[in-house]
DNA sequence: GCTAAACGCGAATAAGTAGTCGCTTACAAG
DNA sequence: CTTGTAAGCGACTACTTATTCGCGTTTAGC
């Protein structure tokens, strides 16, 4: 029933003229993807946004549902890149300030395609999973894993890594884009340092003696 | 081009006939809903499974999304009379255990109606706001806020009330629906203390001297 | 310039969709 | 039983959709 996500090129372009017209369909794709959804995003439509016949979709792409997935795996590539650059640029510094820094590229880049974000959210789950997005949340996870590794007897001591990172990993990326979809009225400096105060009093040590701390077993 | 999103019934049954009638399209709908998706829960399909004709669809229902949409607030008052209840019920505890029964029940709520919350989380966006569920978050914030405005104090003195109940509410919602979802391998009980922990540690006074957050600004 | 393949077109197809309407059946009051 | 109305039916409409296919056009190599 469910249709193979097959995103490959049904003929593969030889020519510049259809090199260029698979490039002016992925384009266009992007374009009402994002200023009309997922249903709105019929064949015709991406065809007549892209100046073409909407015979022509089909000579590189095998249906509708391919054109969109290598519409949102350019954008995963177009993320990794930037956010890869990123966390070159902050290799030396402390992790707080890395951390910073990366959290602010990932918000500043949603917010740039926050359209197409939209997209992703709403629609990814019936398009099944998205190996290049996928990939990309495993690579920042890893790296946070192998810092809190590392610096394991700064922590908690009882920090379960696994649970730690799937936690971590769902509040810091839901966060960032629930903020940018549906920009409630706080400054984004603020939502940073807030999401930074959020990640640290989780994994930092243990409680100051003052509060009550861990809710099981009070006498 | 959008359509309002009444829910009102087209026409109010009067007999005991139709009055089931109602109930057997909402049974079959939910049903539908849950097991085929937004998609695919076409008039025909939801008519089919509640065992009816088309057309008597539109003897109550002046379209498709009013009984999605009936659907839907249907389950946000299931959620909000269970929810209440586990609320009266903690009304004397400490705000710990209060804090952890109604997480608690909540997660035990989304596990039960899995199916259904995913076509929430995943359809919601385009029926516009639901006003049920918005507004069973909003009485669930207000808890929280009443509790932060009394108890200010054994807080981080610099605690942004606004923003730390957007983030709080942002959080435990998100992480509580994708643990549901998506059912990572992490024991229940565990996803409840690393949640309280997240909180207890995002608000509770300041960090020990010992580690340096970027973030104090001690004046 | 010729030819064969690559390219591109757009009308046509087949399958579905939400929603309607004239009709029949069931009911309840007199 | 008769009659007015509520309830229910299902074929039908008007439309949209993704996808195909035969045919004309452009290109590259000779």
């Amino acid at each position: 029933m469910d249709r193979p996500p097959a995103r490959s090129l049904r003929r593969v372009p030889q020519q510049d003229r259809s090199r260029r017209m698979v490039e002016r369909i992925l384009d266009a794709a992007t374009r009402v993807l994002s200023e009309h959804g997922y249903d709105g995003a019929s064949t015709n439509r991406i065809a007549a946004a892209a100046g073409i016949s909407n015979g022509s979709l089909y000579q590189y792409f095998p249906h509708k549902d391919a054109i969109v997935a290598t519409v949102l795996d350019r954008f995963a590539d177009h993320l990794a890149d930037q956010l890869g650059a990123q966390i070159e640029a902050s290799l030396g510094a402390p992790w707080q300030e890395a951390g910073r820094a990366l959290l602010e590229a990932q918000i500043g880049l949603f917010e740039e395609h926050a359209d197409l974000l939209r997209i992703i959210v709403e629609q990814v789950p019936r398009l099944g999973p998205l190996d290049k997005l996928n990939a990309l949340q495993r690579r920042l996870t890893d790296l946070v894993r192998v810092y809190l590794l590392l610096n394991r007897r700064a922590f908690r001591d009882d920090l379960d890594v696994d649970a730690a990172l799937w936690i971590l990993a769902e509040t810091v990326g839901t966060v960032s884009i629930r903020y940018v979809l549906d920009r409630p009225p706080i400054p984004r400096e603020k939502i940073i340092d807030e999401l930074a105060a959020l990640v640290v009093g989780y994994i930092r040590a243990q409680e100051p003696p003052g509060s009550t701390g861990r809710m099981n077993v009070r006498s």
